[in-house]
DNA sequence: TCATATGGGGATAAATTTTTCCTCTATTGT
DNA sequence: ACAATAGAGGAAAAATTTATCCCCATATGA
């Protein structure tokens, strides 16, 4: 694994949350895992612009963090399930805030968003 | 400046905010400006383990999202005042309920991220 | 014997973000 | 003449995060 160089900082709340929440894909699992999309196959679908990579590894922290838990059933094919841990689950309100804010400013973020990334 | 490679998704709500809130020291700028530290040297005493540096551009970027203004005074030595806008008031009871989660949290989160990272 | 279905993960490359280092501005006070 | 003040930003290096490639496992059904 790798291995930290410059240590964490992690003084505030707002340190502690950006911790386990931080990562390209990581809020979007949690919201489709709360919604039902419990196996690895359909976040995939669900989340086609994330290599199937990305989302195991993303996955696994979830998991070391204790938000999610992976449930392997012993058969052939493989199935595999998440689901949210109490704690995970109570992080869902939070990410509906964030989610709430973003969708009520779509349009004036997508402008500004745009805006600047055109200025290369 | 720099140049994108990899498009950016901007499909849901959480794609948005994310676009505008990610990025290491932001959340604690847009959370120490509002709390009335305005001043770039200020913000770096609050923020410390960050560089004058990445605080300048991160502010910037704040800044093409229209999140904050930048006053700059005519004087020497010079200057400069940050302000939230309209817009990025709004951001504060988001950002208020992270830090509150991870406030509330602290003790599980601290133990498991220091968990994860014990093993390299 | 082979393709299919589903999930895993190592190694390496590429992209992106953050840090470090150094220089520059212009006025005031010593 | 020179330090101090408060802020800006280029260039290059380092750190970190994501992406890409490719291969593995095993029972079932054609």
């Amino acid at each position: 694994m790798y291995k930290r160089k410059i240590p964490l900082s992690l003084n505030c709340g707002l340190d502690l949350i950006g911790e386990v929440i931080y990562g390209k894909w990581k809020i979007r699992l949690l919201w489709f895992i709360n919604e039902g999309h419990r196996r690895p196959g359909e976040l995939q679908r669900k989340i086609p612009d994330a290599s199937r990579r990305v989302l195991n590894i993303q996955l696994t922290e979830l998991e070391e963090h204790e938000l999610i838990t992976k449930k392997i059933y012993p058969v052939v094919p493989p199935k595999v399930e998440y689901s949210l841990t109490e704690f995970g689950k109570t992080l869902i309100p939070v990410i509906s805030v964030l989610g709430q804010w973003g969708d009520e400013n779509q349009e004036r973020l997508r402008s500004v968003i745009l805006k600047r990334s055109e200025d290369l």
